[in-house]
DNA sequence: TTGAAAGCGCTAACAT
DNA sequence: ATGTTAGCGCTTTCAA
């Protein structure tokens, strides 16, 4: 392409050399400043350190300051990284920042990160397997840490962060080797809310579509779903795992826990809203009515669930908060890398809407 | 909290001396692969860049690899943008990834950059006006570009981008002085494929909720649909112009625009999703049916609207390519700085739902 | 083809 | 309180 452009440019862009003459003005270094403020550069250094106040005498600090704004500086990170260690940026990896769990997460990092003056590099990576040379491009670039929000159980690349002596915090999945800190909504509350809401509504034979078994918000909310009903003394309306958090495999699954109920279920509590909306494809499609005949419940509060027909029932986990709360424990282990691995547990909300209205 | 940590750090953590035994390993650096080599740090330098092939004889190579490898060699980015002023990291400025156009332009974006081997940086602002200092601090990251996904029209942070030398591309806006490369979804084309498809089913008197037009997309959309409708010579039943592109903006436009008409539209162009949502709501308060009594179209193909009752008629843009687009102009900048500032209008495609169906 | 040497811009230990 | 000095790890002339 660089080959092309060279080629054409001619033809294309005529007004070429006259382009050019705007050259970017030289930057402005620590060098520069010193000069100007007539001191040496370590006293700028040490002056425009925000973390050492009262070691540079006041007068100095004003006529450096004045020089460094008259001048437009701004101190060259790379070059302090390289000096320091730090680079005030940290990694954040989410298999698909197109699932809607996922920005809002973001958001609460990044508003952290921001007050603490570090940016976030974001980076999709499809499954932990692929992970692996991503995280070493982030290492390369000397993150001062990273938050997994990718999803699988009993995975190598937490050895892989804990051999590599990266500072990493997960989201959305306790470690369950218990090594690096995370931060988790609690998936057996979520599950407790519903089965009890559906409860009260007058439902008795309460089914669960849960998630894949490899995850450990599948693992978790299936292991919920089970100890709520086992709490109120109720046998399971049926199981069915999906393959995926998708409509799709939500509707897969629901089709076959109406083909192997010899009685549907009168609601059944999913593993996500998507796989909740597969359910309603799944019900519209076997002549079965939300919420007359069967209540369906999801979990995540997705953006429009509200506006679908019947609204949808669902738990919402503080998402902007889980965000945030990841990057606060990886900013403290920054400050003292002796910290233990803890798990930060918050609390899900139910968000009761029409797919879920007592039976008539 | 440093010093509380201190404080409290032989109660709440008793294995810290233990635990910090487990110190991270020492980086490995050029010096050591060139000493286990045997060769100089120069020719390790020269045989890991990958632009140079053939500048060192494929047995000192061969060696050198192998060492690298051994080693867990990792070159330190942060050192080699000190050194050539690149540090494979692009910024990223948007208005609020929860919004659910951002996702998946910035998906196409990092997705491009991962395959070009670099980072993304994000940040959330909420408005252009706020843009500058964090500007400020991805220059000092010695970004080698920015993106710039906000929207506000004849903004000053373009003056700055330019003045500032920085490499810089627009999304979703095309800058009005042209000064700017941009990529956007064709906002005219848009509206005429609505305006079309409603005359289409049967409709005569379309109105339009337009977007806040301080915002260039605002802008181009009712131009867009006020061009529709004059090329196929109707007069316009009513425009009105949200204060946002919010859910509650529509609704309120919406009533406004029942208020102010004698005789209601028989339909409604709508500038986004969110609007459109909004005119559901007032359209229902006011006991109007869609699309019975009033058609409704949207615009983004937001997740879900395929889902509501009715289903939603939108515009998709094609928002990955946005993203990778916006990416790919902004890498052939970085290669050649002479090129000319373009604009690259993307084509946007029609979903028909129920919301438009005909007239009975 | 390889080595030697300089230096990117900054910080921090040490000296004054 | 300020200056001196060394050097973080890498790339890139220049010389051999």
């Amino acid at each position: 392409m660089a080959y092309l452009q060279q080629t054409f440019a001619r033809f294309l862009m005529p007004k070429k050399s006259t382009r050019s003459d705007a050259k970017p003005p030289a930057p402005v270094t620590i060098r520069d400043v010193a000069r100007a403020a007539g001191v040496h550069v370590s006293t700028v250094s040490r002056a425009l350190d925000p973390r050492r106040p009262g070691s540079v005498s006041a007068e100095v600090v004003a006529a450096i300051e004045s020089a460094a704004r008259r001048l437009g500086y701004r101190a060259n990170r790379a070059a302090s990284a390289l000096r320091t260690g730090r680079t005030h940026t940290i990694g954040v990896l989410v298999p698909d920042i197109t699932n809607p769990v996922f920005p809002p997460i973001l958001k609460g990092i990044e508003a952290y990160a921001a007050a603490r003056g570090s940016f976030v590099l974001i980076a999709n990576v499809a499954s932990s397997a692929m992970a692996r040379p991503v995280v070493e491009r982030m290492l390369a670039h000397q993150v001062d840490g990273v938050i997994l929000a990718i999803t699988s159980r009993e995975d190598p690349l937490v050895d892989f962060m804990i051999a590599s002596g990266v500072n990493a915090v997960m989201i959305n999945r306790a470690d369950e080797s218990g090594r690096l800190p995370s931060v988790v909504s609690d998936d057996r509350l979520a599950m407790k809310l519903v089965v009890d809401h559906l409860l009260q509504g007058g439902r008795k034979r309460i089914a669960h579509l849960a998630g894949p078994q490899n995850v450990p918000t599948g693992v978790g909310r299936r292991l919920g779903y089970e100890q709520a009903m086992r709490d109120r003394g109720l046998a399971s309306a049926g199981i069915v795992a999906c393959d995926a958090y998708s409509r799709d495999a939500g509707r897969v699954a629901m089709a076959q826990l109406l083909a192997t109920s010899k009685k549907p279920p009168d609601s059944v509590v999913c593993c996500n809203d998507l796989v909740a909306l597969g359910a309603y494809d799944a019900l519209a499609r076997a002549g079965l009515r939300i919420p007359g005949d069967v209540a369906v419940a999801g979990h995540n509060d997705m953006l429009l669930v509200d506006l679908i027909s019947p609204p949808l029932t669902t738990v919402r986990p503080p998402h902007g908060e889980l965000g945030w709360r990841a990057a606060q424990l990886l900013f403290e282990r920054l400050e003292d890398r002796q910290l233990s691995p803890i798990t930060v547990v918050l609390r899900p909300e139910l968000v009761v809407r029409g797919s879920t209205a007592p039976v008539a």
